[in-house]
This record gives structure tokens, sequence and C-alpha cells, in this order.
DNA sequence: GTGAATGTTAACAG
DNA sequence: CCTGTTAACATTCA
């Protein structure tokens, strides 16, 4: 479930909560249920990979992690992390790490990071970007201080329609280069989320658990990345190394 | 059975 | 103190 675009069909889902009242809360997450129960929800907000369920005095944060799942309506799985009761409906997350969070969100995020907010600015990502110079490309996309919600999909997918190398160093690239990276992140991130919605998301990656370039047609390389350590797959004909 | 996977943080070692 | 590694959470799929 968990990259940004996931999170946004998430909140959709969830929307029709909103304004209803909790009656009770359980599961096995460590916090104080009883400080939900009663309590009406009154707006859902996501940030990257954020969930966030937002009551008069505090929110309830949730982040689904690597394997993390909800349902609505629907028998137990297994034992949910989290279960919200309302008069009708079941709403249960699994696998995920839930907090409550006392402080205003405002003090607690920033908005312009959200690749899939309206708040999202390509001007203060670049600025970001000037602080991490000598880093690779590959660990910065994935730097959720930048690009809150971007994945190791997002990422990979990026690379390869822009045609950078991951092993490229950020201060070697090209301004022009950066804002396409800038511009596309954003880009691909609304088409997955269309593609999710319609069910097709895996269709069109062209890099990601891919096998050969579509572009050259040649094998791809498939190579843990990075500080970070997560697997990048990349074309070693079309995509440029910046270093 | 094994290993890897759309993620993140805390603990530990040097 | 800084940096890098490992553990931990836990399931699902190939």
């Amino acid at each position: 479930m968990p990259e940004g675009p996931s999170i946004v069909i998430l909140h959709d889902v969830l929307l029709p909560f909103k304004g209803k009242k909790v009656i009770s809360a359980s599961g096995y997450a460590g916090i104080d249920f009883s400080r939900l129960e009663g309590q009406k929800i009154i707006d859902l907000k996501t940030w990257g990979k954020h969930t966030l369920i937002c009551f008069k005095n505090f929110t309830v944060r949730i982040h689904l992690m690597m394997f993390g799942s909800y349902t609505i309506n629907e028998g137990k799985k297994y034992n949910p992390k989290l279960s919200l009761h309302f008069v009708k409906d079941e709403v249960n997350f699994y696998l995920c790490q839930v907090a409550i969070l006392d402080e205003p969100l405002s003090k607690l995020y920033d908005w312009a990071a959200d690749v899939m907010g309206d708040k999202w600015s390509v001007p203060i990502a670049k600025r970001k970007l000037k602080d991490k110079a000598g880093e690779m490309i590959c660990d910065v996309l994935l730097d959720q201080k930048i690009f809150s919600g971007v994945g190791n999909i997002i990422k990979n997918e990026v690379l390869f329609r822009t045609r950078i190398h991951p092993d490229s160093i950020t201060n070697k690239l090209p301004p022009s280069r950066i804002t396409e990276i800038l511009e596309e992140v954003r880009k691909y991130a609304f088409e997955f989320l269309k593609w999710k919605r319609a069910g097709t998301l895996s269709k069109h990656w062209e890099a990601y658990e891919q096998k050969v370039c579509p572009r050259c047609d040649i094998l791809l390389h498939k190579k843990k990345t990075g500080k970070g350590k997560r697997q990048s797959y990349f074309c070693n004909n079309c995509q440029i190394l910046y270093k």
C-alpha cells in the first residue's frame, strides 16, 4: 500500500467518516484508545505516506510501512493494530505504525514537501537539494523531508523517465536536469495514482521490477544503491551517470 | 523453506 | 560525536 499515491486513495476511502463519531477503538497499537472514544473525526489529511485522522485536540497518525493494509466493513483478516468502530461501520488498520500527535500539525509537518499535496513546491525542493550536494540522487529522492510520499517505485520510475543513473551525485547534475527530476516526480506520482485507481499500475512500470529496457531493448541492471541500499533498476545505456 | 518486498527508527558497534 | 550496520516490526508472494 505504501507510497504517497496509495495513501491518497486511502484518504478518499476514509473521507466518508469525516464528521462521524468514534464509538469505540481497539487493537494492539500502544495508544490510549479511550481518548478516541466519543470523539468526532473533524478532518482527514495526508502528508506523504502519513494518514492523519484529526480530532479536536489531537491527531491519530497511521503509517502503513511496508506491509500495512486496511479494511472497511470487512471481516477481520487477522488481528488489527487499530480498529475504529462507528455506529454502523468499522475501519481496521493492520501492520502499521499508529501514534497520537498532540502538537498541532502545522508545527509537525512541512506541507511543501508532500509531492501529492497542494502546497508542493518545486523551488523549495530545489533549495533543499543544495544541502544534499554530495549525496547520490537515489538516496535524495527517498528523503521524506524533501520528497514526502516518494518510495522505491517512484524513485526508480522517475530516474528511468528522466534518463538519470541512480548513482549520480546530486550537485553534478546540471540545474536543468534537477528541474526535470522535480517536475517528473510530481507528474509520475499522479500517473501512479491514476493507474493505481484503475488497477493497472504494474503494467505501466518501465524500470521497476523489469528485466529489459523498453528504450534500448537490453538487460536492465538490478542493484542496491546508495546509503539506503534500496533496490535500483536502471539501464546503463540510456541513463546518464553524473559524477 | 528461502528470500525479498511499495518503510522507518532504535539500538548498537567502532 | 559521527558513521555505518543490524534489529525490529510483521506479512505476502515468488
